[in-house]
DNA sequence: GTTGTAAGTGTCATTGAAACACTAACAGGT
DNA sequence: ACCTGTTAGTGTTTCAATGACACTTACAAC
């Protein structure tokens, strides 16, 4: 037992997981063994450690969650509102993690528990407050596209211009004139032809481009 | 005594203070009466109450330091890392306030603690990291003045268009052409005339505007 | 060689941002 | 009464960025 002379609440790190496949935002939820909300879905998430930072264990809760490491990972917002669970009072700081489409198919579970990947629309009804939590998320993801490169995230290391724009169309959820796009996109200078071409299709090849600054998100404008 | 069957972090939360007083952007710090860093000024604070909202606890905490309360407040970030207090492990959720320069003078000090405003260019050394929540919390104020209302929540219920220009060159440390300045403001439609005037000096008086929405604010552009 | 498909490319019109200087209203002193 | 100093208040022009818009290129499959 650890005992305090105050009482402590206990302190989670929650994750929302954000991919794009299938031309969809996607997101990563992992279905309750135990009570509370069993059987319902949730954030991927768990305790902090005493001796790990709190971005630590965020990716230490992806890694085990999705086997990925190395990605894009932002601190979100702190929930806590006393009550959230049932069990304890529970403060949880909320990260968002944005996975490369090539990335994901590693691990599928962590261990017995069911995981999945859901788009946008077919979403169930979340355990907790988590349904506030994604909220949160999508907004200030959707709100990051426009002042900054954090959509390249979604992206490997090399990448044609349309499946850059499909990025951005996905999640803003409106379509994009591909002249202006691209030239927008290249005004930035972030990003460089690789030299290469990607054919796939009956049609003309596409350029492949790549991360100036791989890892950095910047701002722009 | 308070156990659990796994360790738990205290939990606080910490508050970065601002108002304008005298031309300049302040900062409220509070001297260290006890270990550690001991002498030392640091950011407002303390434990989270088991049955109080974070939010709740910073407002809690801000209205003991400086007897402001309704203010306009907003969550910055969660600091975390292992051994940032060297008693225990303390997880704090920070906040940043913004005070209307009226408001203040209200009540100076809290208990027998030293209480202090500090300019930007006369900051002392502060205690823990706190050095770093504050670069943070003047980092997102100055991004957010160009895309939100936020700075509005300096002024008090009726203000003259100078004050609220100063109040912008003041954060972004730049002059601002008055008639651009105006031109931009009264675009937002976001405050209104109210009919009265300012006469304070040997010129021409001011006329008083107000907030059309007050206690909210507005994102723009 | 014909067909279907996505890649790639430039111009013009509109909008928003930045630069810029003078008049108006008052208080205080002569 | 009037002169002086000080801040409030006001438009126009220039430049840059954004948004709308259509055709040609390269390839695979038949």
């Amino acid at each position: 037992m650890h005992c305090y002379p105050y009482p402590h609440p206990a302190v989670t790190v929650d994750i929302v997981i954000f991919t794009i496949r299938d031309g969809q935002l996607k997101l990563l939820l992992i279905r309750r063994a135990g009570e509370p909300y069993r059987g319902k879905w949730a954030l991927p998430g768990g305790f902090v450690e005493m001796d790990e930072d709190l971005e630590q264990a965020a990716r230490r809760e992806l890694e085990e969650e999705t086997g990925v490491s190395g990605v894009y990972l932002e601190q979100l917002y702190t929930f806590g509102k006393p009550g959230r669970d049932p069990r304890e009072r529970v403060i949880t700081i909320t990260y968002y993690a944005l996975i490369p489409s090539e990335k994901i198919r590693l691990r599928a579970a962590s261990d017995a528990e069911a995981v999945g990947w859901f788009g946008m629309d077919e979403l169930p009804q979340l355990a907790f407050d988590h349904d506030e939590i994604f909220a949160m998320a999508y907004q200030r993801l959707a709100a990051k596209l426009s002042y900054s490169t954090i959509a390249f995230q979604f992206l490997g290391e090399e990448f044609t211009l349309s499946e850059l724009q499909s990025v951005y169309e996905i999640i803003q959820r409106e379509p994009i004139d591909k002249r202006n796009f691209r030239k927008w996109v290249l005004a930035l200078e972030q990003i460089e032809e690789t030299g290469g071409e990607r054919r796939e299709g009956a049609h003309r090849p596409a350029k492949l481009y790549r991360v100036i600054q791989p890892g950095t998100v910047a701002i722009i404008k």
